[in-house]
DNA sequence: GAGGCACGCTGAACCGGATAAGTATCGCGA
DNA sequence: TCGCGATACTTATCCGGTTCAGCGTGCCTC
């Protein structure tokens, strides 16, 4: 009742494991005839090569890993994860390489995971995600030695291979086009503060609010729920001078704050204009739909999976710049009004 | 710098491996004395144990397989997966256990995976996701010999160990809802016709209907997205006797039900009464806010991994009945309109 | 003081493959 | 006809652990 192994096929074929051996992995050494008596006999017994067996001599684990460091509640309501990771298995889907998850508490944690499946064996590389501004993971994977792709600017990621997209031109081409339409209170609700991307986006937000003349520019910071999206966008918009524009970090929060607008018989994009990072049906099903800033988040997530294959293959990878995000106005912006 | 093994361990500490392998595994068979020194000296050089090894020896993969057999651009929309691998993440994390997850075009290709992962010895068990209502998979799992648990009624799991909730009882306590407040026109935009909890929630939804004196029924299938939602709820909407309520079989459709009631200037919930099954945030922050069928995913995975966990520790398991998921009225429901 | 037993450890087999090295067979050219 | 080399295998070893049989030592017991 227990899995055949080479040793079975080598007795049914009355040959010698080493001759299976050759057989199975297509190497010379055993003639054509004898070669497929013992793929017929494989077959016929549903032969699968043991992946411990194997991978003890060396051999890679068809696997990837990605540890995941946010709070669990988390990814049922973030959509980029599961986006990212159905871009991923695309990649590695057709290769018969498999993904392996693990969802962490914090980067102790993250970095123990890593080590683990590293050390036993049964991965070959990983991606990093929710690069920081000062992270010590990255060190810490350079000295593994480890195959890692990192999803982050790559003025962080060390040597590790970086996949990025530009953080600042989106920002820059947001706040030019509210100030276009002639906003000038213009207020950020962004994501958590230590990560790099967010750091980024405030600064280039800050640099772009100074340029084009926008009288006040706030940034909030959040977890990036729906409820602190919420929150912030009521306290925002009760502050004396309100913003006219709010453009937030994800479609999540923007959607919450849509919410917030409309309970406070404020019009969008009347009163407000509302834009939203990452563009998710979320956001085009909701009234008015949501003017937001879409990129193709599975090729992202395809694009680190093939940089990480390659790495794994041992060739030599560059860095990979993804298109930055595309602005597409929806019907959440508009001029400000009149007697702001 | 290669990395440590039992025999470094050994040579170090002056004893043999197999005194190194009872030290490391808490076994009897070495002194206090002798443990200490072996385990200061296997921390001291980072030793790690090697899975592939272990494997060899009969040992766990530690590792619980999920392979998803719906188009990838879904699972970015869907929050229910990521909220049900959430609640696995949260049993298995705390025991070392990974999770594999690899998505698959068709049950094929899933059950070619499965036979894979197991075959190999990657992973000790697997849950398996979207029974449907004539499902081969359960006699091939059967037949694998392989510790499975199924996310679906126990009426079709066969001999694996089933973890379902009631279907019928949130469908009849909406209908009741609904006929209460005086509704008689009443549609069901439903998922995947070949899911089988579809197929349940389609017949007590006519049971009900029919039981409740609802004079008008209807029944639509859709795949779930937000587009097929729209069209769906545009089709009914124009039909000559549009029903007043509409019960979506998920939240992503019914938000986009309720943007298309109020692109056709319907009013929610004065002209027409929205329900979703699935309460995710998604339907706590659009106006107004959607009355919903509420289930905890999270611990619905959560109860599924612990059953399944408990199989492969050779623990004789018995299905699980979760809780059924309970209505809870918001904002989208009220009376019909009085000339209707 | 001899027998018995528990303890603490060693040595070796074993898991299922990969692979280097060795061997028998054959064909072919010199 | 000998020798060389290629072919088609076999044998043996290795990977890094686990596990079992065995063995010496020391202590307890009668």
């Amino acid at each position: 009742m227990k899995r055949p192994t080479i040793a079975d096929i080598a007795k049914q074929a009355g040959v010698s494991k080493g001759a299976v051996s050759y057989a199975l992995n297509g190497q010379p050494g055993v003639s054509a005839s004898t070669r497929a008596r013992i793929l017929a006999i494989a077959d016929e017994i549903g032969w699968r090569p043991n992946s411990a067996a194997r991978a003890l001599n060396g051999a890679r684990a068809d696997t990837v890993g990605l540890a995941l460091c946010r709070p669990a509640r988390f990814l049922g309501v973030e959509p980029f994860f599961m986006e990212l990771i159905s871009g991923i298995e695309g990649e590695l889907s057709p290769r018969s390489y498999a993904l392996m998850i693990q969802v962490v508490t914090d980067h102790d944690e993250e970095m123990a995971v890593y080590r683990r499946w590293w050390g036993e064996g049964r991965i070959d590389g990983a991606i990093m995600v929710d690069l920081h501004f000062a992270d010590s993971r990255v060190a810490e994977l350079e000295a593994l030695g480890m195959p890692v792709v990192v999803l982050g600017d790559p003025s962080k990621s060390g040597s590790l291979i970086p996949v990025w997209s530009d953080e600042a031109v989106p920002v820059r081409e947001t706040v030019e086009y509210l100030t276009a339409l002639g906003h000038r209170r213009i207020a950020r609700v962004a994501g958590l503060p230590k990560l790099l991307h967010t750091v980024l986006r405030d600064k280039a937000f800050d640099v772009a609010c100074e340029r084009l003349g926008v009288s006040e520019s706030v940034t909030v910071h959040t977890d990036y729920t729906g409820e602190e999206g919420a929150r912030a966008t009521r306290r925002l918009l009760s502050s004396p001078s309100r913003p006219t524009a709010v453009v937030y970090d994800n479609d999540i929060m923007a959607v919450a704050g849509l919410s917030v607008a409309q309970e406070m018989r404020l019009d969008v994009p009347g009163d407000l204009s509302i834009v939203a990072w990452d563009d998710s049906p979320l956001s085009q099903v909701v009234r008015p739909p949501l003017t937001a800033l879409s990129r193709d988040i599975p090729a992202y997530g395809a694009h680190a999976a093939q940089r990480l294959l390659s790495l794994i293959q041992g060739e030599r990878v560059t860095g990979f710049e993804d298109h930055a995000a595309r602005l597409t106005p929806r019907g959440s912006t508009a001029p400000p009004p009149v007697r702001s």
